[in-house]
DNA sequence: GTAGGGGTTCCAGCAACTGGAAGGTCAAGA
DNA sequence: TCTTGACCTTCCAGTTGCTGGAACCCCTAC
């Protein structure tokens, strides 16, 4: 299988797949034209890598998942571990974007727009410390 | 003005303050020795960037502000169209990392966590596409 | 044979810093 | 006066996760 067909299969850009060869994700055979030559294995392997990462998690979380899966005998505790921890990643990420879009929509909202110079976002911005 | 009294009170590390520098945000005077010296406008600036920063505008939002702060005619409505496209990126990364907590705190929940391999998990990360 | 659509490598760059090495400067104390 | 230590300087490299581009090879169809 080319790079394109596999990249058509786990919807990964081909420059995205050469990077995670680079990186030791995914290692395709060669083809005798240098070409790369992809598993089915190794499909699947992208393709959950790809998942793994539109949930957030880091590559070397989609490294250590995919060891994890290619253990048989692990434990689903290992696998929790892993995904808990992107949790809290993720929670931590979004109260701080809350936090932000609090801040920012209470000054949006507090400043006229208008043709007026003054303007309370960036008084905000400008004042003095807390 | 040095460097290390910026930091403490800008908030910001010396070595940020010294890139702020590097990308045309402040440009401090510089003494007989060499070393930086920052005027009390080059404090105002800084300390202004690291809250917008905080905020999550970006670098180019934080020009774009310095520039729409010190010109003294400008709109407001100037302004509140950079905030709000702020706004709006975080709002959309609000609603992204959402979508991945969801999915993930029902497959953490799912997942038994014990000695045993079954993982639904890696089950779902393996799962053909939808 | 030539045109196109693959594929290959390598190098550089994005954002926004951060770390570290190698060295200059300054103020205080013995 | 010398030394110690904190502070400053520059420059280069690395971080994360790709992405773009140049220059080139390969394969198939007409």
């Amino acid at each position: 299988m080319n790079i394109g067909d596999v990249s058509q299969a786990s919807g990964l850009p081909a420059k995205t797949i050469r990077y995670y060869e680079d990186i030791g994700l995914v290692l395709p055979l060669r083809g005798g034209n240098g070409y790369r030559d992809f598993r089915e294995s190794d499909v699947h392997k992208l393709t959950f890598v790809s998942r793994a990462r539109s949930l957030g998690f880091s590559i070397e979380e989609c490294r250590m998942l995919l060891s994890l899966y290619e253990d048989r005998t692990r434990a689903s505790a290992d696998v929790k571990d892993v995904a808990r921890s992107t949790l809290d990643r993720i929670e931590v990420k979004i109260a701080e974007l809350n936090a932000m879009k609090a801040t920012l929509s209470t000054l949006v909202k507090k400043c006229h727009g208008d043709d007026r110079p003054d303007c309370p976002i960036l008084d905000n911005l400008s004042e003095a410390p807390a």
